[in-house]
DNA sequence: CAAGATTGAACTCTCAATCTTA
DNA sequence: TAAGATTGAGAGTTCAATCTTG
C-alpha cells in the first residue's frame, strides 16, 4: 500500500476555500435569479445556450453535452420548460431519430428580461470584487482545471489503470502523514468534500 | 432605467471559465467518491464535520449552518444516514428542544476508508494541477468571494434597498452595451449561469 | 447492434406547515 | 412568541429500461 499524501495546510486551505466559494456563489446567484426573474439556474442555462445557437435551435444530444447534463435530465427539463412556453421541440429532417430544442418566443422574452439583473448579480458577487490581475488569475486557473476535466472518461480510466498518484510532475515535497496513522491531533481533520 | 453594464470579454471569459470549472470539478469529485467509497458528497461532508467536532457530535442547527444547508435538508439527510448506521441522534441535556448529530462507529469506519481515495481525487483533479503561486492565488480569491457572501441576508437586503450597481469602487471603464440594445451580433451572448 | 431520445421509478432537495420547548 | 427540529408534499435529478431509427 502506498502512503497517502494528505493535504498540506496550504493545500487544505485552498481546497476548503474553494469549496466555500463554489457552494455559496452558486447558491446566491441561483437565489437572485429565482427571486428576480422566476427562473431556475437550469432554466437560465438552457435559455442561454439556445439563444446563442444558430437558428436558436440545438440538437438535444448536443445541448446535453454543452451543459454537461445527462440526456435524461435535459429531456425532463425541456418537458417542464415546454409546458411553460419557454421552448419547443422540432423534428430533425436529416436524422429522424433526432430532435431539436428550439427557443420559443416566451423563452426569448424571459431571458431578455432576466439577463440585466443576472449580470448585476454576477458582478455583485464575483466580478466586481476582483481586480484585473485576480480576474485573469481566476481565468487561467479555471481554464486549466476545466480543461483537465474535458474528457471525463479519460480521467476515470486513468484512475483505474495505474495507481492513484503520479498525476503530474508538480508534486511538491511530500509533507504529509502516513496511511494508517491518520491526521495528527485529536479531532482528526479529513479533507472536506 | 440605468444602463446595464454587460460583461467585458475578459470578464465573460472569467465567468464562463469559473462555471465550467465549478460544475465539472464538483461532478467529477462526487463521481469518484461514489464509485470509490459508496458515499455521496452530502454523506461525506456530514461525516467530515462530525469527525472534526469535539466529542464527534454537533447540534443539528450548528451543523446545518456550517454546511450552509437548510434544517430540513439536514434532517432528511441524517434520517437516511441513520438508517445506514453512519450517524445517530442524541438528545441535548441543556436544551430539551435541541438534538445532537453523533458520528456512529460505522460512520467513522466509512470515512476512514474513504478519505485516502478522496484526497487522491482532490489532488488529481485540482491540487496537483496548480503550482504554489496558483494555489495561493486561488486561496486568496476564494476566501475573498466566500467572505463577501458570509452573510447572505445582508447581500439580499442590500440588493433590494439601493439600485443594482455601485457594489464597490472597482468598476473598470464601462465597456458595455446599452440596455434594450442587447449584445451585438447575431446569436446574442447572454452571460451563462 | 449502436445512437438519439424519452419514460417511470427511486432518490434528493425545497418549501411550508407542524410540533415541542425556551 | 420565537427557536430547534421534524414531517410531508411537490419539484428536480438520476438510473435503468424502453422505443425508434441509422
Amino acid at each position: 500500500v502506498e502512503p497517502t499524501r494528505w493535504l498540506t495546510p496550504s493545500e487544505d486551505r485552498a481546497w476548503r476555500a474553494w469549496l466555500a466559494m463554489a457552494e455559496r456563489l452558486r447558491a446566491q446567484i441561483a437565489r437572485d435569479l429565482l427571486v428576480d426573474s422566476g427562473l431556475s439556474d437550469a432554466d437560465y442555462m438552457v435559455l442561454v445556450h439556445l439563444s446563442e445557437a444558430e437558428g436558436r435551435r440545438v440538437r438535444m444530444n448536443d445541448l446535453a453535452a454543452r451543459l454537461n447534463w445527462s440526456k435524461s435530465r435535459l429531456s425532463h427539463q425541456l418537458a417542464r420548460m415546454q409546458a411553460r412556453g419557454l421552448v419547443q421541440r422540432e423534428e430533425c429532417p436529416s436524422d429522424a431519430r433526432g430532435a431539436f430544442a428550439v427557443l420559443a418566443a416566451g423563452g426569448l422574452a424571459e431571458i431578455e428580461r432576466a439577463a440585466p439583473k443576472h449580470v448585476a448579480s454576477v458582478r455583485r458577487h464575483l466580478i466586481d470584487l476582483l481586480d484585473e490581475e485576480q480576474l485573469s488569475q481566476l481565468s487561467d486557473i479555471a481554464e486549466l482545471v476545466a480543461g483537465h476535466l474535458r474528457t471525463q472518461s479519460a480521467c476515470t480510466a486513468a484512475r483505474q489503470e495505474s495507481g492513484v498518484e503520479k498525476s503530474s510532475g508538480l508534486n511538491a515535497a511530500g509533507a504529509g502523514w502516513l496511511e494508517g496513522e491518520g491526521p495528527p491531533s485529536r479531532a482528526p481533520r479529513f479533507p472536506a468534500c
